[in-house]
DNA sequence: AATAAACTAGACTGGACCGTCTAGTCTAAT
DNA sequence: ATTAGACTAGACGGTCCAGTCTAGTTTATT
């Protein structure tokens, strides 16, 4: 039988009742990401929102559910770029670059620090998330360069004989000391000519390594 | 003036208190890894060194004192191994898979791995714990490696444009995807034949990419 | 206008936990 | 044996916070 309670029928979602339930999300992103799960409060989620308390209870089963649902919408919107199979081109060169510039974006960007930190600090108590953010972030980007490099592979533009652990290298080169430093926020977000730095520096490394010979 | 309180006088370190301290930095040390520093309680310390926790205080300044003073203790003793210039060898492979053998085994082991997720996780509460973690780790470890490749580069034997630069790429491949799926407590510690793999594959891509043509 | 649902502001409960304090015990040196 | 300092067990004050409750207000629908 169908619950009939007020957060029932929000989780069904009017109109108004979804602007409420998203500002309430985007505030509790602000709190848990600038803050911590542990050090994150609930009234200060509901200041940050402009909303009561029990307006959050009346959306949202707690805390827990709370920063689940934060984390579950970022990681949909942040990943959502590096997703989506990069467009593909004959020149090796000019798809690498593309697609690194495109993750590196991503990733370095203060949000995507702050949620990967997020997940890190948390993944004991939620490793769910963890592994949802894997699959639907590395593991699909690796993913879809895989396929491609197969693709430079078979017309002989590339030597790639494991493509998924050539992409994923690549990731790895891509991330370098850069990703490291960011992760232990002893750098803030790097000026677009460090980030072409570290792109160039990799996909010559890269292609160093895969050229046909 | 001197302080004559207990504390000041722990701090200068008899016999028999230097083992009450270590026994309470090695409880302390479990209790933080495991729980993260929000969630580890004073008294769950005090359990585990099966001290009281008056005493704990009378080492310590108090909770931040004792988490500083255990993550100071790890990196120290963790990090040690990979600070020391490596035994350096003519044959480039046979030194850099020594190398990447030596920093894999401590980075992904789960002492090395916790040390880094409480770091992440409070590098905003703690910024100089961070920083002292990057000195003494990674940025160490990269300055050694660097030496040895320009030397390489001089003997003719390797081609390195930018040492440093040319050892944190090598670091950077060597964690690869294993180090975010560690990180994010994905996977428990991998087992000798995949870490030798990824020894193995970050060694081949490293030289293709420096090899003198 | 009347009515019900949604919302607000804020008080409140129960529990966790840091750091202190007390009272008593143990150890070692004089 | 006495005495001082270290230690123990546990209580305690103060703070913070998740989640609930109350009483009153706003909004929307009929």
């Amino acid at each position: 039988m169908a619950r009939s309670s007020t957060a029932a029928k929000h989780r069904a979602g009017n109109r108004a009742a979804r602007s409420k339930r998203e500002s309430i999300l985007d505030a509790a992103t602000r709190v848990f990401l600038d803050c911590g799960y542990g050090d994150a409060s609930m009234d200060a989620v509901a200041r940050e929102a402009g909303v009561a308390k029990q307006t959050i209870y009346s959306y949202f089963d707690g805390k827990d559910a709370l920063f689940e649902a934060i984390v579950r919408d970022k990681c949909d919107q942040l990943l959502e770029p590096i997703g989506m199979p990069e467009a593909r081109d004959n020149d090796p060169e000019t798809a690498l670059v593309r697609t690194a510039r495109r993750f590196l974006d991503v990733v370095l960007a203060p949000e995507g620090m702050a949620l990967f930190r997020a997940l890190v600090a948390e993944c004991g108590r939620f490793p769910n998330l963890a592994e949802a953010f894997y699959r639907s972030g590395p593991l699909l980007a690796a993913g879809n360069l895989a396929d491609y490099l197969a693709e430079l592979d078979r017309k002989g533009i590339l030597k790639v004989d494991d493509p998924l652990r050539a992409a994923r290298l690549f990731f790895a080169l891509l991330r370098g000391d850069l990703y490291i430093r960011r992760l232990l926020d002893l750098d803030s977000e790097p000026k677009p000519a460090e980030v072409e730095r570290a792109v160039a520096d990799a996909v010559r490394v890269f292609l160093a390594a895969h050229a046909r010979r």
